[in-house]
DNA sequence: CGTGGACCTGCTGGA
DNA sequence: TCAACCAGGTCCACT
């Protein structure tokens, strides 16, 4: 079986916060597992951590990679960018993780916001057989909440406590946001702590499946401006950008903010 | 609804 | 070394 995929492009994007390269190998946290990939031709190895299961449903191997280059090809800034980072593929986080990675990912950079997950995953999390840690449950974090303070959260840490007390009681229901419209998903996103537009979005497609989603960030923001002349408010930009590239507005943001981030 | 400020804090690009 | 018109925004106030 041979898969469409490029581990450095995938994993380096931006998309995820935790892999982190070792020589040739790719280690991160899947599932709670301490997982190890290593690039073939054909696709990926999976080293240690993860099963046929849980790898098909993270690299979302359903989507044809290649048919989403055909589709949006008619772009030639896509259809480039195609070329370069072929193989670049979504994500599908775990739901909880990933608000919480994107609620803390906000006004700061990317380092910094490495250093606060890695701190967070240190304080509450669970450790692993070679010495990492995993993302910490929402229980986790509220059974010694008083610990954040010494995570480096700034003022985003009572929005984290928050959303984790929310998440734990139920308030958010992942499922149903899942099934929902995209439209809908987003609006009820945008009602949690720490959650505005753009980690809405980047909720929506990298773990509730609603591709359609086109976060802008100050990145995105000036590439649009730059490449398409797509200029003005938030919902202004994101909505020229799910018109031109549809159902699969996600991809495209991903290689976007792939391509200026180089 | 859209825009202007304030906002924790520290990685690291530029004085 | 050091500051910070910075950094993958959000929230609140106000037109």
């Amino acid at each position: 079986m041979s898969l469409l995929l490029n581990l450095d492009h995938t994993l380096g994007c931006g998309q995820v916060f935790r892999w982190r390269k070792e020589g040739d190998l790719w280690k991160g946290v899947v599932d709670g597992h301490a997982a190890k990939l290593r690039q073939k031709a054909d696709g990926a190895q999976v080293i240690s951590g993860m099963d046929q299961t849980s790898f098909d449903r993270y690299f979302r191997t359903d989507d044809e990679l290649e048919k989403v280059y055909r589709e949006l090809s008619f772009d030639p800034v896509l259809g480039d960018y195609f070329t370069r980072y072929r193989g670049l593929r979504l994500i599908r986080q775990d739901p909880w993780e990933c608000v919480a990675s994107y609620a803390l990912a906000t006004n700061a950079n990317i380092p910094r916001i490495q250093g606060m997950i890695e701190r967070v995953c240190r304080t509450f999390g669970t450790e692993m057989d070679d010495g990492s840690y995993a993302f910490p449950s929402p229980e986790q974090l509220l059974d010694r909440c008083h610990r954040a303070d010494g995570c480096g959260l700034g003022y985003r840490t009572d929005r984290f406590i928050e959303l984790a007390r929310l998440v734990h009681r139920e308030k958010v229901d992942f499922s149903a946001l899942m099934d929902m419209e995209y439209m809908d998903c987003a609006r009820e996103l945008v009602a949690l702590p720490g959650i505005g537009n753009k980690v809405a979005d980047c909720v929506a497609l990298f773990c509730l499946d609603h591709l359609e989603a086109f976060p802008v960030d100050i990145r995105i923001k000036k590439a649009m401006a730059q490449l398409y002349g797509a200029e003005g408010s938030y919902r202004k930009v994101s909505a020229f950008a799910r018109e031109r590239f549809g159902h699969w507005a996600g991809y495209a943001q991903e290689y976007i903010f792939y391509a200026f981030g180089r």
